[in-house]
This record gives structure tokens, sequence and C-alpha cells, in this order.
DNA sequence: GTCTATACTACGATAGAC
DNA sequence: GTCTATCGTAGTATAGAC
């Protein structure tokens, strides 16, 4: 590619229109538009719409997938051996996620993805296969390794609700702040919710 | 009114419509066709597409509304008086919700509730005045009770946790079915979500 | 490889018949 | 109160100049 950083403009400005309005109400004018090319140089680059669509997800598998690599890394080069180092590694890697729910850049990540997971497309099979199941399966095996007395599924739940833990923060936005009782999420609210949230996590992750 | 079914047909419609694809995305046209009325008859009944926006708002309000009522008023009418009886509320809310969430009408509410959740407009103010806010400050209430001697904040922090336990079953639901190592989420599957959203709730709202 | 120009379709709103 | 008809705008895709 002789431009590269031309695609990856378009495909940050589609990024933007596509999670925050979705893949109809989006218009490849916008942006064309936003990213300062004609429109015809998203046919030419990406075939059309679709194609731009699918660029997108393939982007936003690998911005988030570059959230969790480091820890992720540093897990699998030294596995946990003991219930107590598990805990620990799936805690680091809860509160990374919902650090992130917590950041203004995963809003439109979060929109574009819970749309997909309602009715998937290729969109959603690329996402999940390169950055979500990575991801999950780790959380699963350090569960296996932190409650070895629980039955596997149980886990796989488990790591279903510490998701959602971390989820709501995102989803559920404007219903956290009210029930704070807040303004806004501010730096110091964030810092509350993540020390609440490990302080729950750590009670549903200890064996009784 | 002479016709008021009409008006809800149309509501009906456009709930569909504007859930699945967004307020930009939704087309009059296409809501007026499938609730088999004029487009006219739009602007007559809701003075335009955003009047038809805000009515959908208030239908979701009423109709998730109409899911926690029965629970809500056993609540008011029996207040819990011990931690037991005040957990036992807040477990019977959340499993409640829990199962609206698995069930296939709440994917249409929800897609229109997560996107006014990032950025909040009057219908969002609807729903959250009339619908949310009296469930979520109950299950504060409730939590008051069965864990007296934690903070306020910590316990409206845990009640965000537990409604992100519920919320996820909709939001993350490709993911949940894939995590489970299932085709779709059947009514085996939802039950056992339910038996272990429940464990897991149980054990947050039990003082240590 | 990027542009301008254009073909064709669909949008929301409104006017006016009944 | 509901309809049909129409206006002005904006959507995607494509053809062809450079």
């Amino acid at each position: 590619m002789t431009t590269p950083e031309l695609s990856q403009r378009i495909i940050a400005a589609a990024l933007d229109q596509f999670g925050r309005l979705g893949f109809d109400a989006a218009s490849t004018r916008d942006i064309a538009r936003a990213s300062g090319v004609a429109m015809s140089s998203i046919t030419y680059h990406f075939g059309g719409k679709q194609g731009l669509y699918l660029a997108c997800a393939d982007q936003i598998a690998v911005v988030i997938g570059a959230v969790h690599r480091p820890l992720m890394d540093a897990i699998e080069a030294d596995p946990p051996r003991t219930p107590q180092d598990a805990r620990a590694g799936a805690l680091a890697l809860l509160e990374n996620f919902a650090r992130f729910m917590l950041a203004p850049e995963s809003e439109i990540h979060c929109q574009f993805i819970v749309r997909e997971q309602q009715h998937p497309t290729e969109a959603f099979e690329r996402i999940y296969e390169h950055m979500m199941s990575p991801v999950l399966e780790t959380a699963t095996a350090l569960l296996a390794i932190a409650l070895p007395h629980r039955d596997e599924r149980e886990r796989r739940a488990l790591v279903i609700s510490l998701v959602g833990m971390a989820i709501v923060l995102r989803v559920g936005r404007a219903c956290v702040a009210r029930v704070l009782r807040v303004d806004d999420i501010d730096a110091q609210t964030a810092d509350f919710l993540l020390a609440s949230l490990r302080r729950s996590a750590l009670t549903l992750l200890t064996e009784d």
C-alpha cells in the first residue's frame, strides 16, 4: 500500500459514525467528508459501505485486543499455579477491562459491539474470534485454577457475571451516574467504582 | 380518542424500528407501512418523527414498569424488616429483571435504552424517571436493610454490579451463548444462568 | 489512486381531497 | 382522521477525467 494512512483515516471516521449511528444510519458521505476524501475513495479502498464496516470490525478487534495484550502476555509467560495467583490474574484482567469500559474511547467500540451482539453478522464473528475468545478463554482457565472444586459450567457462568459487572459501567453509564448521585463519572468516581468492583469480584472468586 | 388502537399500532411498529435501527436509521415510511397507515398519520398523531420517538420511550417505561410492578407492590405492601427478608426481596427483584433480559421481548427495549444511555435525551429522562428510578431506589433501600453495616455509597455501587450481572445476559447475548458453548439460549440454559446468577448475588448480599 | 459529476432511490414533511 | 401526491434533501454506487 502506498498510502496506508489514508485507509486508516477513513476507518477512524467510519468507526465513529458506525459506532454512534449503526450501519444503516451512518452515511458514507459524512464519513468521506470527515476524513477529507472523496466518497468514491471508499469504494476504491473497501469496495463499498459493507466492506468499510468489516474493516471497522477488524480495527475494533485490534484496538481492544491491544488493551488486553500486556496482561495476557504476562499471564501466558508465567502461568499461575496457585488459586491465589489465578485469582489475582483474573482480578487484574477484570480491572483492566473495567477501566477501559470507563474510558471515553470505549464508547463507540461498545456501541458497535452491542449492536452486533443482538444479531451477529460477519463483523461480530471477526471481533469474537480475534479478540473476545482469547480473553474469555484465558479468564475461564484462570477460574479453573482459582475455583478447582466448582463445575466448569458454573465457572463459565461466573465469567459472564464478572464481565457484566464491568460492562454495565459502559452500557448503563447514565444510570451509574444517577444511582451514585453524580453529574458525570469523573476520575475519582471511576476509582471508587473500580475499587468496589474489585471487592465484589474478590468475594465471588473466593471459594466458600 | 376515537381510535386509540391505531396510535398503539403505530407505536408498536415504531418501537421495533427505533429499537433495531436507532432514531436516524429508522424510517417513518417503513413504520407507516408496517402499521398499515399513511405516513401523514404519524404527523397527525405524534407531530412528526421526534414526537413518535418520545411516545416510544413512554411505552418502554410502561411495559418494563409492568414487569416489575407486582414485585414492587408486594415489597411496598409488606416492607421487609430483617436482613434475610430484604435479601430475599432484592434477589427476587434481580431474578425477575434477569428473566426479562433473557426474554425475546427485551431485545428492542434494551437496544433503545442502551443507545439513550450513551447520550441521554428527553427520551431517557422519561424512561429513567418513570421506570428505572423507582426500581433502583427500591433495590437500594432493600440493600440498606440487608447490608446495614456497609457504606451507602458501597451499597449503591453493589446495586450497579448486580444490575450488570443481569444486563449482560441481554447486551452480551452472543458472547453468553459462545462462552457456555451452546447454539442459542434455550429455556434450560436460561434456567441454569438464572440459578448461577442467584448464587452469585446471594454471595454478594451476605454480610461477611 | 483520487477526484468531479451524475444516476437512481429513499428520506421527512406538508398540502389538500374526502 | 385518513388518504394521495408532491417538494426538497440526502443516501449509495458508478462512470470517467486526470
